[in-house]
DNA sequence: ATTACTGCAAAGGATTTGCATGTGA
DNA sequence: TCACATGCAAATCCTTTGCAGTAAT
């Protein structure tokens, strides 16, 4: 187990639940197999090993650990994808032709942030935002 | 029949494509309702005349203006939604407390499209993106 | 007269829910 | 022990599809 998943459980612990092992099962998988998972990535994953968890189950788990804010949960072309909560927040390049999503440090919104609020007085609330194109290996061929 | 949607009639026939009274709904619907309209939204709008149209068509519609890029199609929490096309691209400030939606020129953006090109060598796609945060009116109360 | 288009109903996929059973603390 | 969690199956929501019939050109 990970440092960071051994924080996690831990959490969960401390905050009066339950570590089953289901929801270990399913932490297991998203921090082995790295971040954007789907739901069905998910369950897929579970089916490799035995025993095989009930999807109705790993989609609670998925939507427990997201209220506790342990997993995050962004959109990325209309798909729910979780990963393990980092400290700052980040966004997603994904490229529209191979897939590929690369993560975006915060800095790069923060001028737009700051002319929004000039602006618009709109105050964003930017997490895991999704920004698509060509990565550069697509864009060569 | 606005100007717009002259346009926009002109275009399906210029292309081969038949004008069918649902299709003149649709647009109808979508012009007037301004934008942002859901399937749901425009099913619904749609039943408050007469002949109602089957959810299978509106769909079906909806793809179609989509494809003739006569409509666009942007994901906004999870719900694709619909507009008509307009010449520039733009974007969306969404409140993640009212659902309010304001548009917002692309322009905002080009200094971020520039960095990412020259930092990572992506190029950005940016079309309808979906900003959340706080409107003017709810960061006051 | 073609053949694109629509209506209907059924299928499909993703996610949620009710309820009985099981199990971590 | 006992409230919290899970498994199962059914329900729900959104969207797509097959097919027969309809209508725009």
């Amino acid at each position: 187990m990970s440092h960071q998943e051994y924080n996690v459980t831990q959490q969960i612990r401390e905050q009066g639940f339950r570590l089953t092992p289901q929801r270990q099962m399913v932490l297991d998988v998203i921090s082995q197999q790295g971040d954007h998972l789907s739901a069905n990535d998910v369950i897929a994953a579970l089916k490799e090993g035995v025993p095989v968890l009930n999807p109705a189950t790993v989609y609670r788990v998925l939507q427990f650990l997201c209220d506790l804010q342990l997993l995050t949960r962004t959109e990325i072309n209309g798909q729910a994808v979780y990963e393990l909560a980092q400290e700052t927040p980040h966004h997603h390049l994904v490229c529209r032709l191979c897939g590929q999503v690369q993560d975006l440090p915060n800095h790069y919104f923060e001028p737009l942030a700051e002319q929004l609020l000039v602006d618009h007085a709109f105050q964003t609330e930017l997490n895991h935002l999704a920004i698509s194109g060509l990565c550069a290996g697509c864009r060569e061929t």
